[in-house]
DNA sequence: GAGCACTGC
């Protein structure tokens, strides 16, 4: 992945001596704390050397005798690549022997390994073969504050499997803000009743704080707020630049902003109006940082800036945890962030930019002291930093649930309300997820998990309603094709490459791909190009103005789906060849696109809309104002009855994606139970 | 004729 070579630029930040970094002074004690209690809480900042130490020092201790395996999760997949290689760097092996990696798509692992960084999603995945996760003896769950679902998720599970294998030991590790809920949360298990309660577990802060030692390796921080509310936050954020930049001594800025939109625009401010600077005093150059662009856009932000000049970066949230740059001095904090919420009520996820958390804050600040002591300039008033949000909702209070909900079922945890969430989710999105699950087919009556349907979705790694479309697809003879939009639909990322400035081109590319039944079959059609025609070349992406990266990992995606349905028993007849010849416009006769179109409405029956005479749709239940993306084929083209991929509300409109045109009656022959309700 | 923060299997 692209990302990997992003992250080998904050690698040197890491390469410290590992007897110099403050973990190594308590060795000692945290490894009887291990040996004593079931569950320690270690709170410890990025750069203690938790993550890289702790593995080691376990491994030594013996933790590893009779073949078994240390496990340490992280929410990021190049987290876990590059704290692996960092640790078999400093133990001296090659990645995959003592010390290796699993990542989906990627297992650097051997029978030799000892010490497994893996993603936390992955893990969870393992317990679906192995439910107590037997072969591991420790298992570390790291960046544990983040609070990702699948983090909360584990936590639970691990909780669970605890009670089973009492020789189990389960560290947790977290940012101070956030360890108190955690230690709440180990404690309070009624299997530990016997003992005292507040023995259970223990945090690592406290013993450091008896020995005056400090977990973190930052340096201080100068904060400031305004004194009165900014107006517009992204006017003040330039502004501050100026400031900083005419009146502060050097070091680079980093301004934290929400989105591409404001990002772009901020550039450019600062580069007009650094053409005022007086020629010979220092320059300034505005970086943009933000996930929707190219690696090689995201490099430069890591390179140092020319002589005489300042490097201001304005980037998203992506740079409070995923991405680390050196060299910050100056952190310029405008207090918002986007934050993705599910309605339970309407089934629509919006994002909007929400007023940011106090942990989020302090990490932000925190920012700047990662080299020597820095400043933070808050964008607010210090009122309003008192008066935010201890910190950020967690994912599992703000998301659609049913994926998690599939797996909870699969791993066995069939009472969904009893389970033990370190934070529980609303009432009203379990049950929301409790419904789609059952009208898909994949739970019955009393909510159990239905075999092989609802057995099966669980174990692909695609959402439910994509998954049920995957299962469906033998029966309507398009198993081939689907297994193609389920990759190309789940990429994540645009298919589409944004060139600046050659929009007009990028239309005409694409619609030599376009199908009028619409984006699924287009996306088809792309992938059939790209593998046949395109050999699977950059170059034919760079021709067809289409993104080599996305298409590469919907080829990685395709081969993984089509390992799971060929380990179910289904045949999968690659019908690939067949089109090879063809013009691109050919995906496979009229007969075949029509049973890819009802194939799809029997995952995504619940996702349909009828267009209205303005070219706007309704919702089935015709509240509901939806609005085609610009990115979709049916944006300008006349249809009746769609269905949809994703439905999103941004600013003032829904908009819905990867829409295909289906008939209304394949609607009530698909789903008559679901329509039924709905009327 | 307008635009998706971030992450994961």
């Amino acid at each position: 992945m692209a990302d990997f070579d992003l992250a080998s630029s904050f690698i040197p930040a890491l390469h410290k001596p590992a007897s110099l970094l403050p973990i190594a002074r308590h060795r000692e004690a945290l490894l009887y704390l291990i040996e004593t209690y079931p569950v320690t809480i270690v709170v410890g900042q990025t750069g203690s050397g938790k993550t890289t130490q702790i593995p080691q020092y376990l491994e030594q201790a013996g933790w590893c005798a009779d073949g078994k395996v240390i496990a340490v999760t992280q929410p990021r997949r190049v987290a876990a690549t590059t704290v692996a290689m960092r640790v078999a760097d400093e133990v001296g092996c090659k990645v995959g022997a003592e010390v290796g990696y699993s990542i989906r798509f990627e297992d650097v692992t051997s029978a030799a390994t000892r010490i497994k960084f893996l993603t936390d999603g992955l893990l969870l995945r393992e317990a679906l073969v192995d439910p107590l996760l037997s072969r591991y003896s420790i298992i570390m769950v790291d960046e544990a504050h983040e609070r990702s679902l699948s983090t909360d998720v584990l936590l639970g599970v691990l909780k669970k499997i605890r009670r089973k294998r009492p020789e189990l030991r389960i560290i947790i590790s977290s940012a101070t803000l956030q360890a108190e809920d955690l230690l709440k949360f180990f404690m309070a298990d009624a299997d530990a009743q016997a003992k005292p309660a507040a023995s259970d577990a223990l945090t690592l802060d406290e013993l450091i704080a008896q020995k005056g030692g400090r977990t973190g390796r930052m340096y201080p921080v100068d904060v400031l707020y305004l004194e009165s509310p900014a107006e517009d936050y992204v006017e003040k954020a330039i502004e501050t630049v100026f400031d900083i930049h005419t009146k502060e001594p050097d070091g680079d800025i980093l301004v934290f902003l929400t989105g591409r939109e404001e990002i772009d625009s901020a550039v450019q401010a600062i580069s007009e109006r650094a053409a005022n600077l007086h020629p010979r005093a220092q320059q300034l150059m505005p970086l943009p940082l933000y996930a929707g662009l190219s690696t090689d856009q995201q490099m430069y932000v890591f390179e140092e800036a020319p002589e005489n000049t300042r490097k201001v970066i304005f980037a998203t949230n992506i740079a409070e945890a995923s991405v680390t740059i050196d060299g910050i001095i100056y952190v310029v904090d405008t207090g918002y962030v986007k934050l993705r919420a599910y309605n339970p009520t309407t089934g629509i996820e919006t994002l909007t930019a929400t007023p940011v958390s106090k942990a989020s804050a302090v990490q932000r600040a925190g920012r700047a002291g990662r080299t020597k002591p820095g400043k933070c300039y808050r964008l607010y008033t210090e009122s309003s930093f008192q008066s935010l949000e201890e910190a950020t909702v967690p994912e599992i209070q703000r998301s659609n649930l049913a994926p998690v909900i599939l797996q909870l079922k699969a791993l066995g945890i069939d009472n969904i309300v009893r389970f033990d969430f370190i934070t529980s989710p609303p009432a009203e999105l379990v049950i929301r997820a409790l419904e789609l699950l059952y009208s898909l087919g994949a739970l019955d009556d009393y909510a159990k998990l239905t075999k092989p349907l609802g057995v099966r979705m669980a174990e692909l790694a695609v959402e439910p309603m994509m998954a049920k479309t995957l299962l469906s697809a033998p029966s309507f003879g398009c198993l081939s094709e689907i297994l193609t939009i389920a990759a190309m639909t789940s990429v994540g990322g645009n298919i589409w490459f944004q060139h600046e400035g050659e929009k007009k081109r990028m239309e005409t590319a694409r619609r030599k791909f376009a199908v009028e039944e619409g984006d699924h079959l287009t996306l088809l059609n792309v992938y059939q190009a790209f593998v046949t025609k395109g050999r699977k070349e950059a170059k034919f992406c760079h021709d067809h103005y289409v993104n080599f990266k996305a298409m590469t990992r919907a080829v990685s995606i395709r081969a993984q789906l089509k390992r799971y349905l060929e380990r179910f028993g289904l045949n999968v007849e690659e019908t690939l060849s067949s089109n090879a010849n063809k013009q691109p416009l050919s995906v496979g006769g009229p007969d075949k696109a029509e049973q890819i179109r009802r194939c799809l409405t029997t995952g995504f029956f619940a996702h349909a809309a009828k267009m209205q005479p303005d070219g706007t749709f309704r919702n089935v239940a015709g509240g509901t104002v939806l609005h085609a993306h610009p990115s979709s084929l049916m944006f300008n083209r006349k249809a009746e009855w769609v269905i949809f991929h994703e439905v999103m509300e941004t600013g003032e409109k829904i908009f819905i994606r990867d829409i295909t045109k289906i008939q209304k009656g394949w609607l009530v022959e698909y789903a008559p139970e679901f329509y039924k309700i709905q009327r």
